[in-house]
DNA sequence: CCAAAAGTGTTGGTTTTACACCCATGG
DNA sequence: CCATGGGTGTAAAACCAACACTTTTGG
């Protein structure tokens, strides 16, 4: 059986929560859209593949990759039996998307309005969707997708577009000083005709990639 | 890339959360206890793959399984690169153990007392704990290892058990009732000098295989 | 001075926890 | 009559949800 690997990649881009899609070159499914994934090759680690496949087809690089299933139905892909480990991720918007040799179009779409998706994509998205929500609200994940310093409206933002619910500014503020993760810089962030925001950075060093149970659990 | 299956099945018994291992018969970790599993034939879904190894490798049949992991690091098996699926079960204990062809010793194993494991079983058993404990909490796991009819005290053995941890009886009973998913049952439980308990059922028909958001997270 | 986002506390309602006694039975 | 588990309610504490005004800035 092969073993393939495929990555949902969420970001956050105008104020909508976005994933990233390629467009297949060629058969099965040519002209649709998928994931980007591909094959794992000998010898090599399934996260490893799942950053060069992503690499390769969408110049997308260097992102921390969470699995969270494995979809191995029997008719699942019209070659042949293939077995794909699945991958999520939340990433910063601000990586340049570069098309391969055999994925066209590697571009976001909104998680509300995706096209027609070739394979069980579609069903990994929903998992992977699900799966998002729940480590948003218990880890720190949501520091992936944020500069190094933010501020509480950036953070809070994070919540509200992956969440798909407006929540209270107060209360929210309230609930993320209580988990004393964050810290003040000495900066403010001085944007548009108004008050002058706080920026925060996260307080451990290593920011990235160290998850932390925070329990938010919001509203 | 060889693609396998392994099996996590808990039970409860002699008020101890125990797994199911077998000892394996031949190389590699001759000797060594393992998960019950084995490879995935061409044209088998996975969950049904994971039925028949367990049955074939300890006789156990007819069981929930839900998937909650893949594994796949390249030096996993020293046989060459093959990524195994998981699954995790609670059952009833009343199965009886036969061993098979190539591996001895079907056993229930107590989770905190486990002899040394071959692969990285050890892993994937501390995952599936985490998982178990998780989904008894949010969903109706609980019901597949108990009988048609059970009393509450039954039913908070369970929770006390998986989660390690003491339950308050009201609260518990407060809770569990709350939730509208039990319905009394015209017998009670006689057994021991005491006063007979209470036997309830599981409201809706499909009490097994079914799993609802019950949302417990007890103390 | 106006518009726009930043920042800040309190209150009422709900949920959760802690806790102790009487009941029914078998031996 | 004694031992054993079955069964029940209440009060205090903790938590959560709802809510509005003042501040700082740029234009």
């Amino acid at each position: 059986m092969r073993v393939a690997v495929d990555a949902v990649v969420f970001t956050i881009m105008h104020d909508e929560l976005r994933i990233l899609l390629i467009k297949r070159k060629y058969e099965p499914f040519q002209g649709k859209y998928a994931l980007p994934g591909g094959f794992v090759h000998a010898d090599e680690e399934l996260e490893h593949a799942c950053q060069r496949e992503l690499e390769e087809e969408t110049n997308v690089q260097q992102i921390f990759l969470k699995q969270f299933g494995a979809y191995g139905g029997v008719k699942r892909d019209p070659r042949g039996r293939i077995l794909s480990v699945a991958y999520f991720a939340l990433i910063r918007p601000e990586q340049k998307l570069i098309a391969s040799f055999d994925a066209t179009e590697p571009r976001w779409h909104s998680v509300y309005d995706l096209p027609e998706l070739g394979f069980d994509h579609s069903k990994i998205i929903a998992d992977a969707l699900r799966q998002l929500r729940y480590e948003l609200q218990t880890t720190n994940i949501a520091f992936q997708i944020l500069p190094e310093r933010f501020t509480l409206r950036e953070l809070q933002q994070v919540y509200e577009l992956v969440l798909d619910k407006k929540l209270d500014k107060r209360n929210f503020r309230k609930r993320i000083k209580e988990l004393r993760i964050l810290e003040e810089t000495a900066e403010h962030k001085m944007e548009g005709a108004h008050r002058p925001a706080q920026l925060y950075r996260f307080c451990t060093p290593a920011h990235q990639n160290i998850r932390k149970k925070v329990n938010v659990f919001l509203q």
